[in-house]
Order: C-alpha cells, then sequence, then structure tokens
DNA sequence: TCAAATGGCGCC
DNA sequence: AAAGGGCGCCATTTGA
C-alpha cells in the first residue's frame, strides 16, 4: 500500500493507493500525528516528492517511518539513464516531463534554520497527492525502458538492478534525514582540549590562536622579510626570492624543497587547516547539546556517493575523531568495508585471476606476491592508478604489471576510459549513470579534431577527452562501490528497525558506517552490520563468479579515534 | 564592492 | 606523449 503525502496549499494531506498507484481513497488533510496512526496501523510506503524535505519535520514531531517512495530521489536516477543529469527531478518536473512542458527547476533545498516544523520548510513547486501517484505511475511505466540504454550511448543494465537501485535510494534518504535529525555524538570538551593542546588558548575573534602566530615569526625570520603564510601567492614569491622556482605551495611541493622555512610553513598550514576547518568556531557552530549534525545528501554527487551541506561531515579530520565519544552506556559499532574499490573492479570486470586473489583479507598484499615482487605498496600504487587513470609517475610505471596479469580487469576500466574520451555516457552495475560532458568540452575537443587545429589546440583536445575519461573509468568502480553501499545502509537500517529499534545510524562514510547503540545491543548491531554487508553483496553482485565479498569486520568503540 | 574563481587540503 | 577519480570548505585572489 502507498500512502501519497504532500503538501498542496496551506497544510498537508495523503492519498492511499494500491501498489501500482491507484487511488484507493479520498484525499485528507493531515497533520504529524495523523501521519504517526497511519504509520501504525497500515505501515505503508510514503510516498512524497523528497524525504529531504519532508521527513525532518515529522522527526522533530517524533514520527519514524518505515519505508518510502522518494519521487526525486528516483528521478535523479532515471533522469541520468536518458543522459539528462542535472534537470531538475521535482514532482512537478517529472509531470511536466510527461506533458512535453518545461521542467520548473527544483528549489534549493537549504537547511531549516528551525528544524522541527512539519508544516514549514522549503517544498519542491506544489504537488497533490494525485500527483505525486501520477509521478510515480510514470517513472514506473519509464523504468524497463530506462534499463536499456538511451540511444545506444549508456550500458544497458538489468531492470531489476535498477529497481533495487531506486529502492536504496529511497531508503537512503530515510538515513539521510534520521542522520541529520540525530546527529553524532560529540564531546565538546575533547575537542577544545584538542584545540588547545595544538594551538593554544583559544584568541579572540578575528585573532590567530598563539602557536601558529608564532610559526608565522618563524616563517618570516626564516625568509628575512615579512610573509603572509595565509597567502599562497606571497608565499610563492617568497620561496622564488629565495631560489625555487615552484609553481604552488602545496605541502607536496614544499617538502622537496631545501629551505628553513619549509617545516614551519608545512606546520603552519596543518595547524591552520584546523584551526579554520575544525576549530572553536567549528564546534560552535556544529555542535548543538553533544551531538554535530550536518545536513545529509544520499546520492547527492554524480557517482551516488552521499554529499553534505554543512560541517563538512564527510571531511572530519583523524585528530578530531577523539572527540567522537559514545553517550553514557553506550558504544559505536564502527564498520568499514576493506579495500572496496578493488573488489568492486573485480566484481564488475569478471577478472576471474583478480578474483582469485580476492579471497586475502588485504588483497593488495595478495596482488604485492603475484606482481610486484612482495611489495605491497607498489601493488596498493597500481591498482588505485589503474582504477584512477594514472598514466605517469610511479602509478603509471606499475600499470604494466596489471595490464599483463590482468588483462580482463583492466580491459574493463580502459572501455570505461575511452567511452569517456568520446563523450559517451557510463554507469554503474545497477544503472546509475554519469552526466555528459559540457558544452565547452565538445567546442574544446572537436576544435582540438579539426583538420586545421594548432598543435598546442590538438594537445588541449586530447587533454580535454583524456581527463573525462578519467572521470569515467573511475566512475564506473566509484558508482558501483556506491551501489553496494547504499544497499548496505539500506539493508542495515531495514533490519535495525525491526530488531534494535534504539540503535541510531549515526554516520556514513561513502564506504564506512557508524551505529550508536546501548553497550547490551552492540554484539546484536555488529553481527546485523556484517551480515547485511554480506547481503548486500548478493543483491548488487549476483552474477560475481564463487560470490562477492568485502571484508566488513565491525568494532565496538567508545570513541571513535579507537575503531580500526 | 561584490561574486566567482582559484589554491589548498581534509576525507573517501 | 602522457597531469590520478569524487567531494566541501576556507581564505585569498581576480575580475566585472
Amino acid at each position: 500500500m502507498l500512502a501519497a503525502l504532500s503538501r498542496s496549499g496551506p497544510g498537508w494531506s495523503v492519498q492511499c493507493a494500491d501498489d501500482a498507484g491507484v487511488p484507493s481513497g479520498a484525499v485528507v488533510p493531515v497533520v504529524a500525528a495523523d501521519v504517526a496512526t497511519l504509520e501504525r496501523e497500515q505501515r505503508p510506503r510514503w510516498l512524497w516528492d523528497a524525504a529531504a524535505v519532508v521527513y525532518p519535520g515529522l522527526l522533530a514531531a517524533g514520527v519514524r517511518l518505515h519505508r518510502c517512495v522518494d519521487i526525486t530521489q528516483h528521478e535523479r536516477v532515471l533522469i541520468a539513464r536518458a543522459g539528462r543529469y542535472g534537470e531538475p527531478v521535482s514532482t512537478a518536473a517529472v509531470l511536466a516531463r510527461r506533458d512535453g512542458r518545461p521542467a520548473p527547476p527544483d528549489v534549493a533545498l537549504a537547511p531549516a534554520a528551525e528544524p522541527g516544523l512539519f508544516d514549514d520548510g522549503p517544498v519542491n513547486p506544489a504537488a497533490t497527492p494525485g500527483d505525486l501517484l501520477a509521478a510515480h505511475r510514470d517513472q514506473q511505466d519509464r523504468l524497463a525502458a530506462a534499463a536499456g540504454s538511451p540511444a545506444g550511448e549508456a550500458v544497458d543494465v538489468d531492470p531489476a538492478a535498477l529497481r533495487l537501485l531506486l529502492a536504496a535510494e529511497s531508503a537512503s534518504a530515510l538515513v539521510a534525514a534520521e542522520m541529520g535529525h540525530l546527529g553524532m555524538p560529540w564531546d565538546v570538551g575533547v575537542h577544545s582540549d584538542i584545540l588547545s593542546g595544538l594551538l593554544g588558548p583559544r584568541p579572540a575573534a578575528g585573532e590567530r590562536p598563539a602557536v601558529m602566530v608564532r610559526l608565522a615569526d618563524d616563517i618570516r625570520a626564516a625568509f628575512g622579510h615579512p610573509v603572509n603564510p595565509d597567502s599562497a601567492t606571497d608565499l610563492r614569491a617568497a620561496f622564488r626570492r629565495a631560489g625555487f622556482d615552484i609553481d604552488s605551495t602545496r605541502s607536496w611541493t614544499l617538502q622537496q624543497l631545501d629551505h628553513p622555512a619549509v617545516a614551519p610553513v608545512l606546520a603552519y598550514k596543518e595547524l591552520h587547516r584546523l584551526f579554520t576547518a575544525n576549530g572553536w568556531n567549528w564546534l560552535q557552530q556544529w555542535v548543538r547539546a553533544g551531538r554535530f549534525r550536518a545536513d545529509y545528501v544520499a546520492g547527492g554527487v554524480v557517482s551516488g556517493r552521499w554529499a553534505t551541506r554543512g560541517g563538512g561531515a564527510l571531511q572530519i579530520p583523524k585528530v578530531v575523531r577523539r572527540a567522537v565519544i559514545a553517550d553514557p552506556g553506550h558504544v559505536l559499532v564502527v564498520a568499514d568495508a576493506a579495500q572496496l574499490e578493488p573488489r568492486v573492479l573485480i566484481a564488475v570486470s569478471g577478472d576471474e585471476r583478480l578474483g582469485a586473489l580476492a579471497a586475502a583479507d588485504d588483497l593488495y598484499a595478495a596482488l604485492a606476491d603475484v606482481g610486484f615482487a612482495g611489495r605491497r605498496e607498489n601493488a596498493k600504487m597500481a591498482m588505485l592508478g589503474a582504477m584512477y587513470g594514472a598514466t605517469s609517475g610511479a602509478a603509471g610505471q606499475l600499470l604494466g604489471t596489471l595490464f599483463q596479469q590482468f588483462p580482463v580487469a583492466m580491459d574493463h576500466v580502459e572501455r570505461a576510459a575511452r567511452r569517456g574520451e568520446q563523450g559517451r555516457l557510463v554507469s554503474s552495475v545497477l544503472g546509475r549513470t554519469s552526466n555528459r560532458p559540457g558544452p565547452q568540452w565538445w567546442a574544446t575537443v572537436d576544435r582540438g579534431a579539426a583538420p586545421d587545429a594548432s598543435p598546442a589546440e590538438e594537445q588541449r583536445g586530447r587533454q580535454t577527452a583524456r581527463a573525462w575519461g578519467r572521470f569515467t573509468r573511475n566512475f564506473v568502480i566509484q558508482g558501483s562501490a556506491a551501489d553496494w553501499a547504499a544497499v548496505w545502509l539500506s539493508c542495515l537500517r531495514r533490519d535495525l528497525t525491526a530488531q534494535v529499534p534504539a540503535a541510531e545510524l549515526v554516520f556514513f562514510q561513502h564506504d564506512e558506517l557508524m551505529v550508536h547503540v546501548a553497550e547490551a545491543d552492540a554484539g546484536h548491531v555488529a553481527a546485523l552490520v556484517a551480515a547485511t554487508a554480506a547481503e548486500a553483496g548478493r543483491l548488487v553482485f549476483p552474477h560475481a563468479a564463487g560470490g562477492w565479498r568485502v571484508p566488513v569486520r565491525p568494532t565496538v568503540v567508545r570513541c571513535y579515534a579507537d575503531a580500526k
């Protein structure tokens, strides 16, 4: 049963329907309590424009829902399948396209200033429950066609795979809203201690911390004249005056130089990063009542990975993870998928020779023994280079071995790269599909290929084409990894909701997740985390020879920094 | 003077 | 011959 929930006028209303989207009742006005009642009595699949819009208000009102069908999450996948990634994805946009009208732009989903009001907040162009049902039917109708390749530009996928992806994207949207609502446990005192330990006491507004001031003095002394270490231009000029012809001041570049300013500059950069990105201001802005709340956007990245807005939740530096501490009587169950991307390469390419190594917990070590004289670092660098498109440098040197030993896997990523260089589309294993390169790309590439192109234009065209090839090469891996992770997350949420309802999924970062749970339930949760990882493997890679596995070993800790 | 672009670096 | 993928965020620089 479906329950279409929308705001189409002053308040919210709901209309029930069968699974095909055919209405089975009238449109009824509702408040949050009515939603809770319907959930308890009927447990429908809630059909809505976007969980990101509707669900936070319900959560704030204390209403938690089991399942949803999220029109915008589905549309993002479907529209990309049609080679039109980036076009509007709201219910109104779906219906407009169906009717051959121009699609209205999506409303920017700014984080609600006052989260919690079911009745307020941003909303995409108005939709009635009837609109939701019509859009849902339209999406169901398009699903079979979407599995096929649009104009031969993308690879066909199994309709069942696409259906799995859509379900996972809807569930992920629920998780994202719940995660934003719950937040990660965050100990402000511990974080403050980390900051004062490294930076000195909190400076007055607009001032630099004492330790950074001292380093800035050291830098000035080393150069013999004033230099603003916050200015890349200034810093580069100073090193050039000192006789080092550098064109950037990236840490890696500076490390190569023999000059007394290098050490204090590198130290300064590190502290500057901590101070500006995760310093006292960050604490004040993002941590409330012992929780760090960010806005998670499930599938917000073209490859299907999550994005966040605000707080930099997917870039929490290791040094401050010491501040992530479970509540009294609680623990954190933390798990990541070890070496996920090379294992995904094995599955999507069907390379059995490479797959034979996957039984090892440490795939890179096994690979090292096969072709890299036991040198794990080299094996790892080569494998990452293959998936990112490295051609030169150390990784480039090592790629030859992979080409020789694992032609099936290498051919898979090479083919993806060639498609990208031609401006064609690629898809993940479940059918998530890349965007098209823009007009600027085509102009540059076409100019380079023109008979009267200058050598410089030819080179620029080649570089531009190859850059897109690196993107599509990586897309088939990163996107498929995101597919697996989304299914993992969905399965875990399903099981936690049913079996350990008090457990809180509080963090998810590409291939890693964290559950905050009462100590007594930790073992149960850890078992579910591992079991759902295996289940996701079976669902996402059903054809993998000999089964597909990725080591997921949950650790139970009080503090995030102690995980692994 | 403001907004957009750039440089740099954190995470995966 | 050959420039490693995806992000978000901050401060500085650039340019309209």
